[in-house]
RNA sequence: CGGGAUGUGGCGCAGUUUGGUAGCGCGCUGCGUUCGGGACGCAGAGGCCGCAGGUUCAAAUCCUGUCAUCCCGACCA
C-alpha cells in the first residue's frame, strides 16, 4: 500500500537566504527549495524533491510520445568522434562540442545531440521502405559547452533532454509525423501547466517553413519573439515584422551641416523627428572580404541571421575597413558611395520616397534624398530584427513583443544528416534513397525551470499538480500534541491509501517554520491541523495557488482533498492514476 | 574570447585601504522556557581566509601567478 512521506526523513534542505549568485525566479526558489544544487557552472545536481519533480514532466512527455506512436531508446552519452566526422559536425559544431580522448587517444565528445548516432543506428538494420516510418525517442543527459551558462537550469552546460527522431520514405509521411509531434509538444505544455506560443523559428540552412519552437512565455527568457492576436507568432531573429518607415518632409535633397551627429539618435534629436524617420547605414563584409552597404530604417536593428541568408560569411566592417572603403563612419548613405561597393536595404524602404542618410563626408546628413533619382537601390531584401510595432505579415494589426523561454523545438531535417551518413533504404523500385529524417526536442530540465518562472510568488513556488513534488502536505502544528499529530497522522494515511501522494511535516519545528517551508516548497494543498481546529473536530485546507482557506470537518477532510486534487488534475487534462 | 567584480566555518557577510595571527548573523549541538506565520535565554562545536609562489621578524591583508564563480559584452557605425 502507498505509504505518505514524513519531512524529517525527507532530504529537503531548505534555505533561508537567496543564493546571491541567482539572478532569476527558478533558478532562486528551485535552489531554496531544495530542488537542486549548483555544482560547477551550469551544471545541477537534482534533490529528492527536484528529482521528483522532473520524473513527474518526463512521464508526461513519455506518455505524449508514446501517444504518436514514438518508441523509447537509450543511446549513450558518449560518442566516437568518426561519427561526428562523417556528418562533418566535428569541425562545423564548433567548440560547444565537449571532446575527450580515452587512454588510446581515440576521440568522443559527450553527446550535445544524437543525429548522428541514431541514423548510425537505423542506417544498418532499417532497410526496406517496408518498414518506414519509424520514430524512436530517449530521455537523456546532454552536454554543451555553452559560451556563457546562466540562469540556473535554463541554459546549462549539461542538462535533460527529450530528443526524438523519426524516418520516412516520402515528404508526406515526415509532415504527418511532424504534425503530430507538434500536437503533442502543445499537449506536453498544457500538461505542464505552461503558457506557451508555437513560434516560427530559425531553420538554419534548410530554409522553408520546416520548425517550430515552442515558447513558454516568461519575461526571464533569453528568446524574444513578436505575436498577434490573429494567432501569428515568431521568433524575433526570423519575424517578417513590416516596419513603418516614416521619412523625412523635403521637396528636394538637400545638404545640411549635423556636425558631431554620428548616431542615429542624435540625427533624429539633431533634425527633431523620430528615429523611424532616419535611415541607418552599416558595412559589412562577406566571405570574399567583398565590401556591402546595408540601409535598414532608423528605429530598427539589422538581424545578422537574415542577412546571412542574403550574404555569405557576413561580418561587421571595423573602423578601419570602413576608412579603407573610402566611407565615413556615422556619416553614410547612399549618394555618392565609392566604387565597388555593394548595396542592400531592406523592403520595408522601398515605399519610402525620401531619405534621411548620411552624405558620405564628415558632418554632413542629406534630408529628402530621393529613391530612384538621387540614389537607385538594386537589392532588397529583409534584413531588420521584428519588433514592437511592427505589421502582422498574416493580418496587418501591430505586433506586440513578448519574451520566451524555447523549451521545445520539432524540426524537419530531410536528408541532412542521412545523405552525409549514407543512411538509405531501398524503396519500392528497388532503389536506394536517403531517410527522410525529422527530429524533435524537449527541454526537460529547462521545462522545471519554465514552469517556475510562472508559477512562483514572493513566498515561493507553486506547483501546478501535474508535475508537483507531492499532491498535499499534511501539518500538524504540534507534533507533541496528544489529538493533533494522531489527527494529522490519520489523514495523512488515508490520503497516501487513496492513491494521493502525500507528505507529512511530522518536524518539531514551530507553525512559522512549517507553513514558510510548505509555501516555499510549494505543494499545491496543505491540510493543517491545529489544536484548537482539532479540538472542535475541524482542520485547514489551503489551496497554495489562490491562498484561500477553508475550514473542513476532520472526517471530511480526506474526501476533500482527493476532490481537490482530482479537479486541479482534470483542468489540465492530466488523468489521476489509481 | 574582451571588460568588470568576487573567493574568509554549512549559508550570507565584515575584516584587506593603514600587515600583528579571524569576527558577525543564520544554521548546527546540549539544557531550559516558548509553540497558528522563519521564537528566546544560557552553554558549546566548527575556519590550511580558493590554490601556488614571493616580500617581511610577522600576510586574510602587500606583490606575482593560477584556478573557480558571478555580471556585462562579444553586430547595431
Amino acid at each position: 500500500m502507498e505509504s505518505y512521506t514524513c519531512m524529517s526523513v525527507l532530504y529537503a534542505p531548505t534555505l533561508k537566504e537567496d543564493p546571491v549568485d541567482a539572478e532569476i525566479a527558478s533558478h532562486r526558489l528551485l535552489t531554496r527549495g531544495a530542488m537542486i544544487r549548483k555544482v560547477a557552472a551550469g551544471v545541477y545536481s537534482f534533490l529528492p524533491l527536484g528529482s521528483i519533480v522532473l520524473r513527474k514532466i518526463e512521464d508526461i512527455v513519455r506518455d505524449e510520445m508514446n501517444a504518436v506512436g514514438s518508441q523509447e531508446i537509450l543511446m549513450p552519452a558518449l560518442q566516437p568522434s568518426e561519427l561526428w566526422h562523417e556528418s562533418g559536425r566535428w569541425d562545423d559544431y564548433g567548440p560547444e562540442l565537449m571532446r575527450l580522448s580515452d587512454r588510446h587517444d581515440r576521440g568522443f565528445c559527450l553527446g550535445p545531440t544524437h543525429e548522428e548516432l541514431v541514423t548510425s543506428i537505423m542506417r544498418n538494420e532499417l532497410r526496406s521502405y517496408r518498414e518506414l516510418p519509424k520514430s524512436v525517442f530517449q530521455i537523456q543527459v546532454k552536454f554543451r559547452d555553452e559560451i556563457r551558462p546562466r540562469f540556473g537550469l535554463l541554459r546549462g552546460r549539461e542538462f535533460i533532454m527529450k530528443d526524438a527522431y523519426s524516418f520516412h520514405s516520402s515528404q508526406e509521411s515526415l509532415q504527418e509525423h511532424y504534425d503530430d509531434m507538434a500536437r503533442a509538444y502543445g499537449n506536453i505544455c498544457v500538461r505542464c501547466g505552461l503558457e506557451y506560443r508555437p513560434v516560427e523559428a530559425d531553420s538554419g540552412q534548410i530554409g522553408g517553413k520546416v520548425t517550430i519552437e515552442f515558447m513558454a512565455l516568461a519575461d526571464a527568457g533569453e528568446a524574444e519573439l513578436v505575436y498577434c492576436d490573429c494567432g501569428f507568432a515568431s521568433n524575433t531573429e526570423v519575424a517578417q515584422g513590416k516596419a513603418c518607415p516614416t521619412g523625412y518632409l523635403a521637396d528636394h535633397q538637400e545638404k545640411i551641416h549635423t556636425p558631431g551627429v554620428s548616431t542615429i539618435a542624435a540625427l533624429a534629436a539633431f533634425l527633431n523627428v523620430d528615429e523611424s524617420a532616419t535611415v541607418k547605414a552599416l558595412v559589412g563584409i562577406d566571405e570574399n572580404e567583398s565590401p556591402y552597404l546595408l540601409f535598414v530604417p532608423g528605429d530598427h536593428e539589422v538581424n545578422e541571421i537574415k542577412i546571412s541568408h542574403v550574404v555569405k560569411g557576413f561580418r561587421l566592417a571595423d573602423d578601419a575597413e570602413l576608412t579603407r572603403f573610402g566611407l565615413v563612419k556615422g556619416y553614410i548613405g547612399p549618394v555618392g558611395i565609392p566604387e565597388g561597393i555593394h548595396c542592400i536595404a531592406d523592403e520595408s524602404l522601398k515605399s519610402l520616397e525620401r531619405w534621411v542618410v548620411g552624405a558620405n563626408e564628415p558632418d554632413y546628413h542629406l534630408v529628402g534624398a530621393r529613391l530612384g533619382e538621387d540614389f537607385e537601390i538594386l537589392e532588397w531584401a529583409d534584413l531588420i530584427t521584428a519588433q514592437s510595432g511592427d505589421r502582422c505579415p498574416d493580418c496587418g494589426a501591430p505586433l506586440r513583443i513578448a519574451r520566451g523561454i524555447e523549451v521545445s523545438q520539432v524540426f524537419q531535417l530531410g536528408e541532412k544528416y542521412s545523405r552525409a551518413m549514407n543512411a538509405t533504404y531501398t524503396d519500392e523500385s528497388g532503389e536506394d534513397r536517403p531517410f527522410l529524417m525529422g527530429c524533435y526536442g524537449v527541454g526537460v530540465s529547462r521545462t522545471m525551470a519554465a514552469i517556475v518562472e510562472q508559477h512562483n510568488d514572493e513566498n515561493g513556488m507553486i506547483w501546478p499538480i501535474s508535475v508537483c513534488p507531492g499532491e498535499v502536505i499534511v501539518i500538524p502544528l504540534s507534533v507533541g500534541d496528544a489529538t493533533v499529530f494522531p489527527a494529522a497522522e490519520t489523514i495523512a494515511s488515508e490520503l497516501a491509501a487513496r492513491g494521493i501522494q502525500t507528505v507529512l511535516d511530522d518536524r518539531d519545528e514551530r507553525a512559522g517554520v512549517k507553513f514558510a517551508d510548505a509555501d516555499l516548497i510549494g505543494w499545491p494543498y496543505q491540510i493543517i491541523c491545529g489544536k484548537r481546529g482539532v479540538t472542535e473536530g475541524v482542520a485547514e485546507i489551503k489551496d497554495r495557488a489562490t491562498g484561500e482557506k477553508i475550514s473542513v470537518p476532520i472526517d471530511e477532510v480526506v474526501a476533500k482533498a482527493i476532490e481537490l486534487v482530482i479537479e486541479a488534475h482534470a483542468a489540465l487534462g492530466n488523468l489521476i492514476e489509481e
